[in-house]
DNA sequence: TAATTGCGGTAACATTGGTTACATAGTCAT
DNA sequence: ATGACTATGTAACCAATGTTACCGCAATTA
């Protein structure tokens, strides 16, 4: 664990915090495709990422979700922040895009932390930082692009945190995270396919050239 | 500036903070429309908000605008305060939607105060929360709901922050708010008109009952 | 192998909201 | 009062995208 932490967080945290970190963290393994937080839920632990990725979601009153952003290695969950230390609920869903390898760090460090140590502060509030340009960006493809740019920068960005061009997501899958049906990816894909961006197939897809 | 000071942050900061910010802070009245920070700029002091509205607003390619929240008394912009520490230039625009009063605080010591008092570190972390569940809401009503829906949440808000059932603006004004043309905004009020939600005249709109 | 299920392709249609154009009616300065 | 300007009302049209329905094919299972 302590290579691994050193690895991700070693350039950032002070040896102090580093030990501490060790001492009182709690190493896990997370599989794809599990949920790790819950809409509702009442949070005691905050994570600290190692490898992989996670998914970040908002749903809407039918249930039906939209994707926010990714959390990537040595990255952390803001809104955990803040609701491990007013006691609030969880406002967002995380389900573990791919195999995650994480620390879990109690609580009650946090707020100790802050006080003693000026590189989890500023940790802290790089982390707020990035996830609130993270909410803007998806506020912006939102409300400014449409549905066809809107799937360009998904695929992009799935490429991205997965780091491979074939993408293994049915079209309904897709759907769901950009909130929208079935039918209307299946019609923007094959129009990229025609353009010659993608190349489809079932159960995958393949980025040529966005 | 004390006594205001007192009224707005007496009960959640400690009387040591409270010293201190009455001497670095600098007093400031602000009339409405006034920009206070531009998208690109630079920040270099924090507002603490004593009375008054700002409306933050984020801006697509074309310069069209976005309403994303308001921040009111006792209240103060997150993305300020990232913004001031990792010298970051700011993603939003700020304008006072009505006169307003707050005390700048200089950028150096947000950092010493995050360290020193536990009641500033709550007030930050507090702020980071409820800004982000802002976000969240707004990217709820573009993502979720419908034109007419989001204009109803729009002037229930506005009638809260301005304590006021008349709202003096034009259709072209709530229009820019919401990201769509007059044209749309006109159609829907005289929906609502005829549905006896709302009355409607020149440069004004009166709420019945929404 | 036959049956079932899941995925993707496609057509037809409905709805929302954006666009253009023009009319009407307040407001203000002269 | 006249003319200029601004705000609002409204119709007609268009584009994006959501919806429904149905088809064929691949994969899985009985």
């Amino acid at each position: 664990m302590i290579n691994q932490l050193k690895e991700s967080y070693g350039h950032i945290f002070e040896d102090g915090l580093l030990d501490e970190i060790v001492q009182v963290g709690t190493f896990k393994e997370i599989p794809e495709g599990f949920k790790m937080m819950e809409i509702g839920e009442y949070v005691k632990s905050m994570p600290l990422l190692i490898s992989g990725v996670i998914k970040v979601l908002r749903e809407d009153n039918e249930g039906d979700e939209l994707l926010l952003y990714y959390l990537e290695k040595g990255e952390t969950c803001s809104m955990t922040m803040t609701c491990c230390l007013g006691q609030k609920q969880s406002e967002i869903r995380a389900i573990a895009e791919t195999d995650t390898k994480l620390i879990m760090i109690p609580v009650g460090k946090m707020e100790e932390w802050t006080a003693k140590y000026k590189s989890w502060r500023n940790f802290v509030f790089e982390s707020y930082h990035n996830r609130i340009n993270e909410l803007l960006m998806t506020l912006d493809s939102i409300a400014f692009y449409q549905m066809d740019e809107r799937l360009t920068q998904y695929l992009i960005e799935k490429v991205r945190v997965n780091d491979t061009d074939i993408i293994n997501n049915t079209h309904q899958e897709i759907a769901y995270d950009l909130y929208t049906s079935r039918v209307v990816i299946s019609r923007l894909l094959k129009k990229m396919e025609q353009l010659g961006k993608i190349e489809l197939g079932r159960n995958y897809l393949k980025i040529i050239n966005l």
